[in-house]
DNA sequence: GACTTGGGTATACACCATACACAGTTTTAG
DNA sequence: CTAAAACTGTGTATGGTGTATACCCAAGTC
């Protein structure tokens, strides 16, 4: 039993802040909450491309491998930063009906990614562990429940979900992020993209590309990033209407 | 009309090969073609982080600094790999139905990128714009164009579905990745995941994932990737399939 | 033949993650 | 009470990274 795997229980370990410290030699003079939020600091002035163990102990005021005492390495502290700055969803403020609060869920995540752009640019290495993610994934998974939804299915929509606001994030902040470099906004973007598109998007290879870019499919009208994100949701939603339909009715 | 945004003109030049060479100078002796395919050899070998303007250099037998001749940075020389390794889906080889075209770019795509991992660990850096990943689009869109949706609606089943097989992609290879470093294998995730869950997660405060873990709903029975993976495909079509019974039908 | 344009090179800078050996400190075992 | 063990933080070193700058030279143009 349990052989193997001894990376993700340390990992495991740090994520809950459990594993006691051992109390033979020294008591550290570091937390891993000290440096996890220090990086976070430097996160949100600097951006993901900011943080380094050097500027980490810097500012701490040790030097950088001492780091490396408490988190064995960069990839995990990112790990760490992800999972503390999730915080908790304010669930309370959620309506009552699934729909509502997958709405709300969506929205909330989406706005704590905007937020704090660096954490869509973590790599994610694995399925949600920690306490704080653990939490939105049970606010998800409870407000299916009450649709009926056998559990494969709820775990599903969680992903469907998860990954459709995660995806519509990036985008948006490739665009933005676009912004001080080329001074093309996000409402011009689409603008951009339909012109550049049609100007090299032969119609006769891209009839459909060509059409619906044409036809201002692609935010075109200068339509707000919210917009299309509210837009987008709608029929994540309305899928998982349907599923539940399906599940409970006939088919 | 047109200000601003050369960045992206000229990096659209470099997607589409064009861009006149200027016959003042002696004629270079390498070509963007020639350093995407040799970036990509290395990617192919030794994964992303393999791959480095010095070790592309060193492979075409020039200095680091000539690859700048041709390519802006090294960012922009990620996103020509990635539009040349996606080349060209075999669209005679999908059905006819619409449901089955999704279905099969699903798994082209995602057999694309498990192919060639590290596509999937280029952080994206806007909407597709080269002309494979235009003939991806376009195929998309065509299959969709069948269903009576309007121009809206199919821009957003394909983010919808670009976004769900880019996530799954991205969770698998985290998880496969791992094996060599811990010997869990993708069918063993499923476990150690419930396991530690369970081990963690209170019920008192966990309840819907404690049950939802405990019930194997995370692949706790082996099932193998590709199975998960259909499975969750088959919803995304049901909700898109529910989408155009409401938009011709009825609601 | 002068001039302009552009290709390839060499050098240099600033930075990165982390392996390793070691000194100092604290606790525990004998 | 002493010696071993455990543990922390440091200093140093390795082997990378992307790219700015200045330069020389070949190739076309006038």
């Amino acid at each position: 039993m349990g052989t193997g795997s001894r990376d993700v229980e340390r990992m495991i370990d740090l994520l809950w802040r459990t594993g006691q410290p051992g109390t033979r030699g020294p008591r550290g003079s570091l937390t891993v909450d000290r440096i996890v939020a220090t990086a976070i600091e430097i996160a949100d002035a600097e951006g993901l491309g900011g943080v380094s163990m050097r500027k980490v102990a810097e500012r701490l005021g040790v030097t950088t491998m001492s780091l490396y005492r408490y988190v064995p390495g960069k990839e995990d502290l990112l790990d760490l930063m992800f999972e503390m700055a999730s915080g908790v969803p304010d669930t309370d403020a959620w309506p009552d009906d699934w729909r509502g609060r997958l709405t709300a869920y969506a929205l909330d995540s989406r706005a704590l990614l905007l937020g704090r752009p660096w954490m869509a640019d973590i790599p994610l290495s694995g399925p949600p562990m920690g306490p704080n993610n653990l939490t939105w994934m049970e606010a998800v998974l409870s407000s299916l429940d009450s649709t009926g939804l056998p559990d494969d299915d709820m775990v599903g929509m969680l992903m469907l979900l998860t990954s459709f606001v995660l995806h519509d994030v990036q985008q948006q902040l490739s665009m933005t992020r676009a912004v001080p470099r080329t001074g093309v906004s996000y409402e011009d973007w689409g603008h951009i993209y339909g012109r550049t598109i049609a100007a090299r998007a032969d119609p006769e290879r891209f009839p459909t590309v060509a059409r619906v870019v044409a036809s201002g499919a692609f935010g075109d009208e200068a339509s707000t990033a919210d917009e299309d994100f509210l837009y987008g949701i709608t029929f994540v939603l309305d899928g998982i209407d349907s599923l539940i339909k399906t599940r409970n009715g006939g088919a």
